[in-house]
DNA sequence: ACCTGAACACCGTTCAAGT
DNA sequence: ACCTGAACACCGTTCAAGT
């Protein structure tokens, strides 16, 4: 079976020699460093061609269009974030409810704000891409290393794991990016941070399947 | 003093007399159809002017660009979603924290889910234009209502309210805002319904100023 | 296999000329 | 005061020609 890939944003040609390899190396860094220099209304093909130093007909024989290009930065960023939340997850393995709470929200506001200027910068591109789906997907995959610890919470049972991990991971993703985007300050990311483990812990408490029964406090 | 209106370098223009009037309300209203239509990439300022009935120079005349003209239909429609929220806020003053939690993932759900279409619509342009501003100073009115009907919560009290309404307002929209996008089902809709109401209420719980002391369950 | 850049198509925006 | 639309500028994309 031949894969048929209609997918707009998916890169053209597949590089084979050393030589185009490096070329599609360059194409990409140039994009990242212009989408952070300039922004991404400004961000031009021919500027791109320029700053990775080859033509413009180089960079549409790797790339079918401008959108692809970002796609294929805030992919790659999307998935080192995941990566990230997936690291720090593993260490919560087998914890308490509450240890859980503070590990995962300091997770996720780590894995967010590594590269705060590409998280800021993605913005822009990101509904103009095909964004959402990628951002499900990473978001997605980020549950997933979320609901595996849950699952392994030591004083606490869950139903529908996966999509609570889900609501968790996106809403303090989205949180964070409204923060970022606004320029917020330290105290006000301090703030954040309080506010989301209060948001994350109660939220587990609610939807914990078998309750406490007598009040531990 | 000199009238400097009359500057013949200077765009943008009020609309002073009746026909005026007509010709931006058409121009503003062949927007919103044409983004409906077609989407955001696809909306040529040509095609507005065409569906308006008028010329590209006309259009011009009272838009300065192609982004003011939807950031114009967004903000109305921004402004439309919090009237929402507030009017149906106003129903829970003097209530109880649970009744409270309920009503206002409801309300949230209401206003946002009105006019879906048009929300779905706006996820493309809001990146481009400076839709965060517009989105956050939405947000803030919206939560200037919660936090009010939060005040007058007859079991529970609040610090730094005006935080914590607008982190449920952002929140519960952008949670919202993902499954309209996605164009989540029915099903889909309602499990984010409870889940929502846990998350509200688990986080109002524990941010209350004076806990409940022992346990009334 | 890979690269080049002039040429093309399209779209946002302007402005001199109308009523 | 308000409208018109040809013309301009710019940018994404292509393709015939090179190495």
């Amino acid at each position: 079976m031949a894969a048929r890939s209609n997918d707009p944003l998916k890169p053209r040609k597949q590089p084979v020699q050393a030589r185009s390899e490096a070329t599609v190396s360059a194409i990409f860094e140039a994009t990242v460093q212009v989408l952070l220099a300039v922004g991404y209304r400004r961000m031009t093909t021919t500027r791109i061609a320029e700053r990775a130093g080859v033509s413009i007909g180089t960079l549409y024989q790797y790339f079918p269009n401008r959108r692809a290009l970002v796609a294929a930065v805030i992919a790659r960023h999307l998935e080192q974030t995941a990566a990230l939340v997936e690291r720090d997850c593993r260490a919560l393995a087998g914890g308490s409810l509450d240890e859980m709470t503070v590990g995962l929200v300091e997770a996720i506001i780590e894995a967010k704000c590594r590269r705060i200027e590409v998280s800021r910068a993605m913005q822009e591109p990101l509904a103009d891409i095909d964004g959402v789906t990628l951002v499900k997907a990473a978001a997605n995959r980020a549950a997933g290393f979320v609901a595996e610890i849950l699952t392994s919470c030591r004083d606490a049972a869950f139903d529908d794991v996966q999509r609570l991990a889900f609501l968790i991971v996106t809403s303090c993703r989205s949180l964070l990016q409204a923060a970022i985007v606004e320029r917020a300050n330290a105290s006000d990311f301090a703030a954040l941070r309080t506010h989301m483990r209060a948001m994350v812990g109660g939220y587990l408490k609610a939807m914990q399947r078998a309750p406490a029964g007598n009040c531990a406090l």
